[in-house]
DNA sequence: ATTTGTGCAAATCGTTTGCATCTGA
DNA sequence: TCAGATGCAAACGATTTGCACAAAT
């Protein structure tokens, strides 16, 4: 694992104090789905001061750079995934928790031809889970 | 088709004007892909006066009913889809426009059991297009 | 008559932006 | 030095909600 200043530097972007903070957050503990509002908490914990404007500028550069990748859930929160490679999700609803199915697991098949003009840039795949009633 | 008087009698919600109209507009013309604003535009086209408070507040109804269901798009708007049975989607990025795959054209194998205590509730599946750059 | 729905405007919530001030190269 | 970054507060857009009024049973 490149460290945070390498991460930054490769990406173009200037290693800032806070810059560094959040990816030194984000990244060191393996893969995390975090909301912006979460890592502004995280920082604060950390005693790091960063105000949540730039806890947003930043996440949204970094999924901008490919460090990060944005994870459609609907409703109202974005989270921000630290694994950019191909992998699915699994959704608890009541918990509004998210984690990952491992890819080699899943594999899609029959999906048709894209229409004429456009291709294929990305498939979410997202298995909802509730509680279960038995 | 039921009539939408009929539709709305079965999921228990009172049939009231402009209920009713909104019901027309979304399933007169089979699967459609719409936003509260969407409708509230189309409504005002029918010169059928609604707010788009009751909009949002009848689309959730309706959602809650089961006659809808909201589409996982990441982003501000939430889309909305008249068709409740199991489908996937495709989205074309740089339009913001949604539609079907065929369900019969596309499997998933290879899923995991669920974690005890969780049952899957849904699986949605979006696959995102873009412009061919061929 | 009672319950439920509607409209409006104000409130909320997540997210973005303008601008003056700082900071890294 | 000086482009780029940060912080704050104000701006924003989508959605929700409180409350007085209207309509359905």
């Amino acid at each position: 694992m490149a460290s945070a200043l390498e991460t930054l530097r490769t990406a173009g972007l200037r290693p800032t104090r806070q810059r560094l903070a959040l990816a030194e957050l984000l990244f060191a503990f393996g893969d995390r789905h975090i909301s912006a509002e979460q890592l502004h908490g995280e920082a604060a914990a950390a005693r790091v001061p960063v105000s949540l404007a730039t806890v947003y500028n930043t996440l949204n550069q970094f999924t901008a750079a490919g460090l990060l990748r944005e994870v459609a859930i609907e409703g109202d929160r974005t989270y921000f995934d630290t694994n950019t490679s191909n992998h699915f999700h699994y959704f608890v609803e009541h918990e509004k928790r998210l984690f990952d199915i491992e890819m080699a697991d899943l594999a899609i098949a029959g999906l048709p031809q894209p229409p004429k003009g456009l291709q294929v840039s990305r498939i979410d795949v997202i298995v909802r889970l509730k509680r279960d009633k038995a």
